[in-house]
DNA sequence: CCAAAAGTGTTGGCTCTACACCCATGA
DNA sequence: TCATGGGTGTAGAGCCAACACTTTTGG
């Protein structure tokens, strides 16, 4: 009888000839009516000159989702942004040095300000329809990142996760016209929104040179399941 | 011999100390008109009397796809089954004997019968709606495997893979009953089908002591993305 | 001729899309 | 008063859900 998982294999017998299990994060903010992705510059090995998501090694006894926020801390300082696991590459030829299995996840974070100088001076961010060349797989994971968001954007209250806590319809609006890549008629989407009944309404006001707008945040902060496009 | 039944911290704490990565595929087919997963027996260790997916080790230079296609030939003798990655789990406590990720695989056959007497002792079929305790945390695979098949058959084809060459249209519909767990209204389903153009029609009949059926076969055997229910 | 499953259309309600003008404010 | 962006309603088309009877065969 076959038993499962027993580590039998020739392999197990030296230890080290097992892949490495890494974590890489795709993190989106919007700024300046952008989409803006977090690249690390590759100072070394073959793939020199390239870009990569930050990413590293997961520790024994540690949870997957925990190596992602510890890579995310580590590279941009940041500590409470959305977290979603998108997709595994284990391609043995994906990186040149060893075979390493990456668990890709994709960050969201409503203030790209946030990350420190300090921090900047590891990465920065990049308009996510200009990216510069990537190492390994990593625009397979840009792909999957982008797709992933496009989708959940239509179905969920996601954009919650790249909103500040208070925002005009017309930011929102912004958003989703931004991510999606397409124009949004304004009375349509406010109509879908509200019959979604996601958003709060602030008492308080933009203004400007111009009439005052209503200021609205996310009714949960937890991700919701709701067709809204 | 089993080696490293509990790898713990001495070692674990030196060059060792990784994650190890395992493949585990949740087999979904159709059978006397039920949906079945095959499972197979823990034989020993902390989690024996429970049940698992097939699964094992990743290799070190294999691709994961490569990886679940090795294991489910191993554990059912089937070699062309659809496969697709779902999720990855990580919890370093998933598993008491040390942390193992776990990428979850879903496949999907049309002929279960074709699991050969002699794989049939290494595991057996279980009705997914009365599944047997289940060892690790395959509880939530079973539940992630579900609910990405019930999302798939909505807006693809992917029910190709779950059904013969030919087929009656009756049958179509019973197997998306099945798997929605919702009746199926015959003439607006045969409707939505036939707008989306996925099937072929068979020159060919299914007799029995009634009206006899058209045939029916995909016209691709490939995934196609179309809005269908 | 009976039992059993196969095959087929229509209607009303609802949803979606397209579309343009007035409002409130600051300068 | 003007420039700027904010806020609002409606009508026609298309889509979807609900619904029941006739057909064809084998026994």
């Amino acid at each position: 009888v076959t038993t499962r998982r027993i580590d039998r294999s020739p392999e197990d017998a030296h230890e080290h000839a097992r892949p490495k299990v890494a974590v890489d994060i795709v993190l989106f903010a919007r700024e300046e009516n952008r989409l803006k992705t977090f690249l690390v510059p590759i100072a070394t090995g073959p793939v020199r000159e390239k870009w990569a998501f930050p990413g590293g090694l997961v520790r024994v006894n540690e949870l997957l989702d925990d190596a992602a926020r510890r890579e995310l801390l580590t590279f941009t300082g940041l500590r409470d942004a959305y977290l979603e696991q998108l997709f595994t590459f284990g391609d043995p030829s994906r990186d040149p040095n060893s075979h390493v299995v990456s668990v890709a996840y994709m960050a969201l974070t409503p203030d790209p300000k946030r990350i420190s100088a300090a921090d900047m001076t590891r990465g920065r961010w990049f308009e996510h329809s200009r990216l510069p060349p990537l190492a390994y797989d990593h625009g397979l994971m840009a792909d999957y990142a982008i797709r992933r968001l496009r989708a959940k954007l239509e179905y969920t209250n996601i954009a919650f996760t790249l909103l500040p806590d208070e925002f005009t319809f017309a930011e929102l609006e912004q958003l989703y016209s931004l991510i999606l890549e397409r124009e949004i008629d304004r009375r349509n989407f406010r109509r879908r929104i509200m019959a979604a009944k996601i958003l709060r309404q602030s008492p308080n006001q933009r203004r400007g040179p111009h009439r005052p707008a209503r200021l609205y945040g996310f009714a949960q902060h937890s991700l919701q399941t709701i067709e809204m496009l």
